[in-house]
RNA sequence: GGCGCUGUGGCCGAGUGGCUAGGCAGAGGUCUGCAAAACCUUCUACAGCGGUUCGAAUCCGCUCAGCGCCUCCA
């Protein structure tokens, strides 16, 4: 029996409302496609926890042994700030006060996108497609909407025609909404005159003459719609229908509603299995946004230069926060909060030290012991197959742990479990605090310089020691303190982390 | 206004009706020259009111508080 098998993924459809039992279309394969970025600023660490979530995901599914094809995109097409006519895009406009092409730009923060995950250890996706690269693919999607009479075109624009889709199928039911509440709802925007209903989409939008990005088309010079490009780059790469849809929360409505329409309108069939969604990252309860201008940026966290920061946080410990609770739920962003996980990452990361420097000894085996450690090891995966519930995850590793400072203090003999339950105990723990939380240890490159000269002062220390000169040895500790080193004592000799 | 979500101990944060979440902080102890780390033990809960149930943090209703989406947003 497999591992996937034995530990069957349940996760929460937003489509269905319920937790679902996870079975891919192919049985070995998963095809799994996640919103990506406008890539006309800078990434916040809101936008990162989604990114992160999706990543753990994608490492547990391949962790159980999946072959995943992760596609992840990047919207490179500038669309408008409003849904007016008047709006102007908003990579456009940023070339404009910037004083750069858009591809500038477009290149500029799709870089910097993929410095902030590298630091945050994400794995990069399978293919990750722009929006600018499937531009004939999205004309050919509009012209198949036209021909099926779903859409319609006003002055070389196109629209989706919601209501008329309605008719024939259910616009509205992943974020719950009713054709007729929407039709009615306050909002009535200038510039609507070409849309025969307020609620129907651009899917093809004509480029006004100061309009930067444009692309010929059938209806003359333009631009696609926004929710276009992920239906046409996730029908391309993974199917007509595959696994698993992702994306934040506040993209269920209208990003994914529409993307579920131009899907079904287009082939007739349903085009995601299971719609995952990641909540926010808030800030004193709020949505961190960048138009509430309560966002952090990664670097301004790292240096602890925020406004709202006493000190910085390394990336590792942030990762650590965000998977202390579950992707479905708001987490708060505060320093009280990253100083707790900071001491949590740190306690974890000492215990994952300890487990690769342990070695087996035979012995008696402990049943009870060895009963424990494997049940121990399957609540792991059983946690983390409850719709990847990583909060939990981690307070197994944490259980863990304390068996592992056990070893290492002596307490419980490694060969009170068979040679195979000890291997399996220690492949999953560091398995699963590396490859599928994807934590690292926060420093650590060639440390060979430091180890030299560290053994050297420690040598020196336990000589005073020995000859019980405790003015030198705790000087040689506190200064040490002051350089950011810790010095532990321990039954087998002295060890330093560097904090 | 419409739709939806949340409210857990000093803080953060899991919780699939009955069994210790976990992390951080606090208290006592073991170890140590002292400390740190580690180990052992331990104290603080389920917004309020009512209901269903043998039993509710968990289900239902109401009240209060906060949040999200309905406009670009991860």
């Amino acid at each position: 029996m497999s591992i996937k098998d034995k530990f069957p993924i349940t996760l929460y459809n937003t489509l269905s409302k319920q937790k679902e039992q996870f079975e891919p279309i192919n049985e070995k394969h998963v095809g799994m496609y996640v919103c990506g970025p406008t890539v006309y600023s800078d990434v916040h660490l809101g936008n990162v926890r989604t990114f992160m979530s999706f990543d753990v995901i994608y490492r547990y599914l391949m962790y159980l042994g999946y072959k995943v094809r992760y596609v992840r995109n990047i919207t490179d097409v500038g669309h408008l700030e409003n849904d007016a006519d008047e709006g102007e895009d908003k990579i456009a406009k940023k070339a404009r006060l910037e004083q750069l092409e858009p591809m500038e730009i477009v290149q500029h923060y799709t870089n910097g996108f993929h410095d902030v995950l590298k630091q945050f250890n994400l794995l990069p996706p399978s293919i990750e497609p722009s929006a600018t690269g499937h531009i004939m693919e999205q004309i050919e999607m509009v012209q198949a909407l036209l021909e099926k009479g779903l859409a319609y075109e006003v002055n070389g624009s196109v629209y989706f025609d919601v209501s008329k889709y309605d008719k024939s199928y259910n616009y509205g039911k992943l974020s719950g909404r009713k054709i007729e509440e929407l039709m009615e709802s306050g909002r009535m925007l200038d510039s609507q005159d070409e849309k025969r209903n307020k609620i129907d989409f651009a899917i093809w939008k004509k480029a006004s003459p100061a309009h930067i990005m444009r692309w010929n088309s059938p209806w003359g010079e333009g631009f696609p719609g926004w929710h276009l490009e992920c239906t046409v780059m996730s029908t391309k790469y993974l199917g007509e229908t595959f696994d698993i849809h992702g994306g934040g929360m506040d993209l269920v409505f209208p990003h994914h509603e529409c993307e579920i329409a131009q899907s079904v309108g287009t082939t007739g069939k349903e085009p995601v299995k299971y719609w995952l969604h990641s909540n926010m990252l808030t800030v004193n309860g709020q949505k961190m946004s960048k138009s509430l201008g309560n966002s952090f940026l990664p670097h301004e966290l790292f240096a602890g230069t925020h406004k709202l920061l006493d000190r910085g946080y390394g990336p590792m410990v942030v990762r650590f926060f965000m998977l202390q609770s579950h992707y479905s739920s708001t987490l708060d962003f505060s320093n009280d909060a990253l100083t707790a996980a900071e001491k949590g990452y740190k306690r974890l990361m000492e215990g994952y030290k300890i487990a690769n420097g342990l070695e087996f000894v035979e012995g008696t085996v402990d049943t009870e012991l060895e009963t424990n450690v494997k049940a121990t090891i399957d609540s792991l995966f059983e946690n983390m197959s409850q719709d990847f519930n990583t909060a939990k995850a981690l307070a197994v590793l944490f259980e863990m742990t304390t068996t592992m400072n056990n070893f290492k203090a002596g307490n419980i003999k490694t060969g009170l479990l068979s040679k195979e339950t000890f291997d399996t105990f220690i492949k999953h723990y560091t398995g699963f605090i590396t490859e599928v939380l994807g934590l690292k240890e926060e420093k650590g490159e060639d440390n060979q310089l430091v180890d030299g000269v560290m053994d050297l002062l420690i040598k020196l220390r336990n000589d005073a020691k020995a000859a019980k000169n405790y003015t030198v040895t705790d000087k040689i500790r506190d200064d040490l303190k002051t350089l950011g080193v810790s010095l532990k004592d321990g039954k087998e000799g002295t060890e330093y982390s560097i904090d």
